[in-house]
DNA sequence: TCATTATTTCGTAATTTTACGAAATAGTAA
DNA sequence: TTACTATTTCGTAAAATTACGAAATAATGA
């Protein structure tokens, strides 16, 4: 990513494309339709029998859609639960109809 | 993405994340946008001026739209006219929505 | 034909992503 | 304390992404 032509791009650009790159994973998508449909909160421990990957690696997803401001994870006991971050969830979704709409 | 546990990604998360990928960087939601605000077609010549890539960049991330089947380029002269592919942009707003409202 | 224009493809390098298993961390329960 | 459970972090390897300039392609116009 260089500034070539004293160009950059906008933060609405910038933005848009971290929110559509977390979401730009299968395994990540699955989390994300999991803990939306869940309405609540859902252990990684509860993912990862649904999902083809080593539990090592569905962490590695948890972090970068944490990253991205997507979920959050909270402690509880023994377990860790994540959740929508509704704030966020719901500007990238105005991020996305945005787009589509065309505005 | 391995297919450990005889477990697979459904069709539906594999094709979201695969729209959300191709929307996962800045410049191609650049393109996309200058192209649906168009409502009509751009050349790859009316997008390098107001984003900072070089013109084989520009190139390759044009290439991987079309893969994802959210543009196509048509030949007109010397130019080669990109737009939408309406069928699967509306395929993506779809199971993007579906994604944020949870159905 | 030759030069020009628009754009892509090639070759390549740096960085990021994805994946795994092993080891570490932290809480619970015996 | 010790063992157990849930989960992450670490180390690492393979593959994909992003970027650039140079060269190739293809159509137009002189």
């Amino acid at each position: 990513m260089s500034a070539a032509k004293g160009l950059n791009y906008s933060e609405k650009h910038l933005r848009t494309a971290q929110f559509a790159k977390a979401l730009g994973h299968p395994a990540r998508v699955f989390i994300l339709e999991k803990l939306s449909q869940m309405n609540g909160c859902c252990t990684s421990g509860e993912m990862i029998g649904d999902i083809p990957i080593a539990r090592s690696t569905l962490s590695q997803h948890l972090k970068e859609l944490k990253f991205a401001g997507l979920i959050q994870g909270e402690i509880e006991g023994p377990f860790i639960k994540y959740c929508i971050n509704q704030e966020n969830w719901a500007l990238a979704k105005d991020m996305c109809q945005n787009l589509f709409d065309n505005k």
